[in-house]
DNA sequence: ATTTTCTCCTGCATGC
DNA sequence: TGCATGCAGGAGAAAA
């Protein structure tokens, strides 16, 4: 599943393929994603260069000089540059084709992506405009995300603080996995109500998020070469992954047993001994 | 205004 | 072996 750290590499992945290239075709071969992938597109998007790839919060931005292409990769999306020739499997949604002779290839077995069109600024675009900050600055202009920030956001919030944390509203990119890596990383129980926990323990939420999230960034990175094979997990989970997925297993930290707990249909994972 | 529930979808694990 | 069932999850939309 592409947490922001698979959406950032798979942004610094396709970026060089993409980036100063022509398209000479679009093909749609399922439009039925999690909304229709807008008939214009393909009108749109031919003979337009792209000029740039980014990514805000878990939507990847190809920038070209009439407008941008909107992508979320969902639960199961995933992109790669292939051949223009490479047959399309089972599932293979979307084909955007350069004039290099390569294209992005969606592929996105549940069909919780997305792919669209704008022609406005993208930061004003229906599902960006209220994005939280991004929780590892690029760059400083960026919104600042700091203890501070989530302390005076949750202020008279009742929902459980691991909820709040995984609003994209609040903070972008944090989703079911690294939020329960990050609050045992801050030593906080998921379930405690967001507006009741201090300034102090919101700066170590803060610290742990950004600490899980680049290492895990880091080790996206590694895995970057067959990160466009894979559609799947990516290695570096197993083997990273302190209380994800471990219920009933041993804390690594103290040895109680990890709990796994139903929250707003999702299942926590914490240590009870370590997390208060 | 905030929070909870529902919804989209397929693949995989489980159980009879 | 085959079928039904349940779960997984990002996040908008609707309901509460």
């Amino acid at each position: 599943m592409p947490e922001l750290p698979e959406v950032e590499t798979t942004c610094r992945g396709i970026q060089p393929a993409l980036a100063g290239k022509a398209v000479t075709d679009v093909i749609v071969r399922e439009s039925r994603l999690r909304w229709p992938v807008p008939k214009n597109l393909r009108k749109n998007l031919i003979g337009q260069t792209i000029t740039d790839v980014t990514r805000r919060g878990k939507y990847l931005l190809l920038k070209t000089a009439t407008g941008h292409v909107i992508i979320h990769l969902g639960m199961s999306g995933s992109l790669r540059t292939v051949d223009a020739s490479t047959a399309p499997r089972l599932h293979d949604h979307v084909d955007i084709v350069l004039d290099s002779g390569t294209c992005l290839r969606l592929h996105d077995p549940r069909r919780f992506g997305a792919v669209l069109w704008t022609d406005d600024d993208p930061a004003r675009h229906k599902l960006l405009v209220a994005l939280g900050p991004e929780p590892v600055a690029s760059d400083s202009s960026d919104k600042v995300f700091d203890g501070d920030y989530l302390f005076s956001k949750s202020r008279g919030r009742r929902r459980a603080v691991r909820e709040f944390v995984m609003d994209s509203h609040i903070v972008v990119g944090i989703g079911n996995i690294y939020a329960s890596e990050a609050l045992f990383g801050a030593g906080i129980d998921p379930r405690r109500a967001a507006g009741g926990i201090s300034r102090m323990r919101y700066q170590r939420l803060v610290v742990s998020i950004q600490k899980t999230l680049t290492s895990a960034i880091a080790a996206g990175g590694t895995t970057l070469r067959d990160f466009s094979n894979a559609d799947g997990r990516p290695g570096y989970f197993q083997q990273t992954l302190k209380v994800y997925g471990r219920d009933g297993e041993n804390c690594r930290h103290c040895s109680a047993k990890i709990r796994r707990v139903r929250q707003a249909g999702r299942s926590a994972y914490f240590c009870p001994r370590c997390q208060r």
